[in-house]
DNA sequence: GTGGTCTAATGAAACCGTTCAATGACGCTC
DNA sequence: GAGCGTCATTGAACGGTTTCATTAGACCAC
């Protein structure tokens, strides 16, 4: 069934008493068009409110001027803020950002993977729920860029923009440690993120350097949204007083803000009776009913830096040059706030 | 320049020995095809890794199985809360979802309205930044159908999801006036926004329903984040104290999230040195610092009926029905947490 | 003034990868 | 052999872009 028909084109050529040629050539390469004609068309165009449609162009240039990004969670400020990065560089070059949500499920990234292979878009961030996705490489394979975010992308193959996960987790850790908790709840999951995993290890990594006397206790939660924080909370306050560790790395804010909550309500004072970290640092941390330590990651520049790499491949592609993939790899930085404070002294809220 | 060249209907067709139109029937209406030759095309539809090119089924079907919601701000928990619900909404219809961000601003909104138009979406859900945006006409004149969202759209001849912002600006000031302060400032910005425009409103019936002798302040902020809230605070603070409002109505909680925050950062206590209450009751609100008492919107639901109005007239115009505009209105609901807990007294912090 | 060459502007038509209505081929039944 | 189903094919759209040919005019040489 046909929508209303819609001014195409034509009506425009006609209109202006033109061909079709010149219209387009009016869009799209002024200088080949006499001042006079151009006038004419323009105002047909004024006249009839004619938008080109991008299906048609796009069907003859093979790809659109869209750039989407995938990910896998955009409720979290962490990916909104990563977004507001890539907007600034995209805008600059006249393309523009879509988003959409694999709500962490492998099977809807997949499938959102595939719509996006179907739009022919321009190129595409992929901020990836699990392993290496047969999609992505079906994209690549059409000569549709696909750039992973948040993820190191060595071992996949592809460009990639990252922030060293194992360093961050060990940071954090090596802070709860230093402060001289010994027994160090490690709150994340599912355990098929590659966020989590790293993030684990680094954690390890830390206990090690520590002598390796810490005990670490692997908390593994179905997600990593605040819900499954306050579930976390509610398990630990469960354990035996002796057996319940004394400082909680939760491997997003998300997580943080359950957890404060879940202990808020048992009663539990942090950082007096626990000690907890986040991960991310996102706006809301600073503000959190006890301000949350956590592992800052450089959001914006995450996503700016993602985009200049995809549109270097996109180049690469369409000019036939060579193009050898990137992995770009930030640092993470400790922001200690009153969450983490020395048990007993007052610090400030910072940030 | 184009792509590396992408397989097509044609090689499937080559490769299974029949036409074109089996292979396009074998996709979209299997039963027209018998067994084995259904067969044979998957097969090399398999072989060849074949995804159909949406761009040129768009051409023919006149428009794409993709709805498009713009919003006046992507990093608020607010949107993103909204956008679940209609994901909810038109997963479940075959149909796909994309976001984009107008950063409040008149221009981009009209931008990206008119790269959903060249994109001929299916429907659009559009979160308005100011008054009716031509483009959203355009639109409208070629077919696609266009859901107003937060905003009622009597006026506007649209379909609209929204919230009763004048009622939920009249609770929360009937709230603070209730609590005995005489003295509110109302936070919000810029004056353009109808969301601002009907909470002050609402505020004003408020002050008129307590026997109109209460003072409110407008504070007018250059936008609806944090850190405009921050910048309000000081400014609030500069204050003499005999001036100085006792209560502070924000427009919306990350506004109330920064407010907090800078009178932290300045001495004063929330809520028994200023009361706070927010608007919209973000997730976060609940895991500030102070507890923030709030205006709960339902969000999930103001999406999924917005998606579902956007459905019933995405019909009509296929099929050439009437369609009468409806306005959906939800009313809102007063939160109470320990941001407003009368002077002195101790609210237990809430869900 | 005629004819030729060159350039700039325009037009005509092929093409991109699908869908879909119309058409054709084939084997059956009566 | 007329009539009917079932499948498959054909060819015309869809709305642009792009290549190539054509035309008009400017300029020059004779």
């Amino acid at each position: 069934m046909p929508r209303r028909s819609s001014t195409s084109m034509k009506d425009v050529a006609a209109l202006a008493g033109v061909s079709l040629g010149t219209v387009s050539n009016v869009v799209n390469s002024p200088a080949l068009v006499s001042a006079a004609t151009r006038d004419r068309v323009e105002v047909a165009i004024q006249k009839l409110g004619w938008v080109p449609n991008e299906s048609a162009r796009q069907l003859r240039a093979g790809r659109s001027r869209v750039i989407s990004m995938v990910v896998m969670d955009i409720s979290n400020p962490f990916f909104t803020d990563v977004l507001r990065g890539v907007e600034d560089e995209v805008h600059d070059r006249g393309y523009h950002v879509q988003a959409s949500n694999s709500a962490s499920q492998p099977e809807r990234e997949s499938e959102q993977l595939r719509v996006l292979e179907q739009q022919r878009v321009g190129g595409v961030l992929l901020a990836p729920v699990g392993g290496p996705n047969g999609r992505a490489d079906a994209l690549r394979r059409r000569g549709i860029p696909v750039v992973i975010v948040d993820r190191a992308g060595d071992e996949t193959g592809y460009c990639s923009v990252s922030v060293d996960d194992v360093e961050g987790g060990r940071m954090a850790t090596d802070h709860l440690l230093g402060l001289g908790h010994t027994s160090v709840a490690v709150v994340g999951g599912p355990g098929t993120l590659h966020q989590v995993r790293d993030r684990r290890l680094g954690a390890e990594i830390a206990r090690g350097q520590h002598g390796g006397t810490a005990s670490l206790l692997t908390v593994t939660t179905p997600s990593m949204e605040a819900a499954s924080g306050v579930a976390a909370a509610d398990q630990l306050v469960s354990l035996p007083d002796a057996e319940r560790p004394t400082a909680v790395f939760a491997m997003n804010d998300l997580l943080a803000i359950g957890l404060l909550q879940g202990f808020v309500t048992h009663g539990l004072r942090v950082p007096d009776d626990v000690a907890l970290i986040g991960y991310d640092d996102i706006s809301f941390a600073a503000s959190a009913a006890v301000p949350l330590s956590s592992v800052r990651q450089p959001r914006a520049d995450l996503g700016r830096r993602a985009a200049e790499l995809l549109f270097e491949e996109m180049d690469a592609v369409d000019h036939d040059l060579a193009h050898e993939h990137q992995s770009v790899r930030f640092t993470p930085e400790l922001v200690v706030r009153r969450s983490t404070a020395p048990a007993g002294a007052k610090a400030p809220a910072s940030g």
